[in-house]
DNA sequence: AAGTTAATTAACCAAATGGTAATATACAAC
DNA sequence: GTTGTATATTACCATTTGGTTAATTAACTT
């Protein structure tokens, strides 16, 4: 699985989410992070589990403690495509209230049609659909 | 569940995120969603379902036209978590660094013991760790 | 009414997911 | 060796997740 989806898989549960908080303010071990939560050790462990495979933690060894620590570079890798991910937004509103602006210029120049409103409606969705779509390739093996 | 769960879950799939850029270009119908991808309809759905719940997109209808729009709120909310746990990061490293120097000096200032390489290891981390941990409550009530 | 279009729902599947209880492993202290 | 501490692993469970096929629904056109 590509690391994204592995990344945003694991921010997906308030638990480790949590997890990640507390090791924000320094590694800690195992039953450390435990506490707060009504919950055995396996299913902490389980939790690292899934952090480590995602690369959002590294876990080192002495003697028996296990103590954890925070690896953010895949939590920049995620915060950046959000970031970008909303610059495409920012972009695609600007267009819409031009292309609405147009819309209200050409409703001007034309007189009302006949049609009902929601034929009219139809038609505005159509055309915005077909202008667009044609260049896009596979978006799942592009994106990432 | 709560909102960062469900955006998180949501965005933990390739296909999902794919279908996000694609509406940042602009409303989309179901079909056309579809066509990049090697999957059928009811698939689809089902993704757009979840999108739906976790809020990041809208749906209308036209008939039988089902066009879906992004609604980034939810990728805001999920970005600033990000960004604003990354901070707390930031600001762990700086600490970390301010104190391996403090460690460097005390070491000089006394002179090797004759415990192992590992002994001292654990004694660092024993000392980190009772430090911090006491000022936290639950996290997971408290983080989000 | 019949046919077409666009999408959803239902039923099914294998795999994954958050938890538990029981057990095993690793290490230190006595 | 025994006891205590810290953690991982295994087996189990119910639920959820990404997909499929088949059926159904909603809306329009002829």
């Amino acid at each position: 699985m590509d690391q994204l989806s592995t990344t945003f898989g694991a921010l997906a549960d308030p638990t480790r989410r949590a997890i990640l908080s507390r090791l924000a303010s320094g590694e800690s071990s195992v039953t450390e992070l435990a506490g707060p939560f009504n919950m055995t050790l396996p299913a902490i462990s389980k939790h690292l589990k899934v952090l480590e495979k995602a690369h959002l933690i590294s876990r080192s060894r002495t003697a028996q403690w296990r103590p954890c620590r925070l690896t953010p570079a895949p939590l920049k890798h995620a915060g950046g495509w959000i970031e970008e991910y909303r610059k495409f937004w920012e972009e695609s509103l600007d267009r819409l209230e031009i292309y609405l602006e147009q819309l209200q210029e050409e409703k001007a120049d034309h007189p009302p049609k006949k049609a009902s409103g929601r034929r009219k409606k139809a038609r505005l969705g159509t055309r915005r659909m077909t202008r667009p779509q044609r260049s896009k390739q596979n978006h799942a093996s592009g994106v990432d």
